[in-house]
DNA sequence: TCAGCTATTCAGTGTTACTATCTACCGGTA
DNA sequence: TACCGGTAGATAGTAACACTGAATAGCTGA
């Protein structure tokens, strides 16, 4: 992945976020942890904190802060009824944009 | 759509402007014409003249003057082959993106 | 005590699409 | 003639977002 991917990935970004905290709640060091692993190795440390910090004004989340065995407490994020709403109408607005693309792919070549 | 479709575009908008000039060369007004007709209702008139600046700078498009039946003469935009390899490298960052997705909306209910 | 891992925060920057407006050319019509 | 609507493009200023780079802070083990 290139620069091409910095800017593609905003906007989705945050619903990628919001997908990882509907199937269970996790806090700003294991998201970054697992989007590495999942192979956006260029997402930078500040980037989800930020993120979260955004979605946490909007009210999609709740947040809760947990001590941590080694290091300092977490603040473990859970998504709420506003949260999955709005993740509800980010799946249709990305379906909306793959259709196109999906068209212009097999058309355009 | 809505709000989310804006920070969506950003990034993916080129990209499908790249991949409608893969197909015919076309002008500015035209293409916003396409789009706004595929559904992109929100994309305003001078998004794209923008957007073909810029990629006109970056060298991905070839222009010529070409004049109109009715009104100014149109810049007729076609991709060259600089054009041609960026746009695969879209659609490379596109599948990898589309993937990571697939898989979190079918984890994540 | 100090290195190293965990965990979060923040200031400053660049890119991108938007809004709003402007210029300009043409055909038709009152 | 004078004006209007449709075609075609350009531009200045703004907001949102992800990035860079650094700082802060807690805990553990050598």
């Amino acid at each position: 992945m290139g620069k091409q991917a910095t800017e593609m990935l905003k906007g989705v970004l945050e619903g990628i976020v919001l997908a990882i905290l509907s199937g269970r709640p996790a806090y700003g060091y294991e998201i970054t942890a697992w989007l590495r692993d999942q192979g956006f190795s260029e997402i930078a440390e500040g980037t989800i904190y930020a993120l979260l910090v955004r979605i946490e004004q909007r009210g999609f989340v709740d947040v809760e802060k947990v001590p941590s065995e080694k290091g300092p407490p977490r603040k473990v994020y859970s998504l709420n009824a506003q949260g999955r709403e709005y993740l509800a109408e980010f799946w249709r607005t990305w379906s909306f944009l793959t259709e196109r693309l999906e068209q212009l792919r097999d058309g355009g070549n």
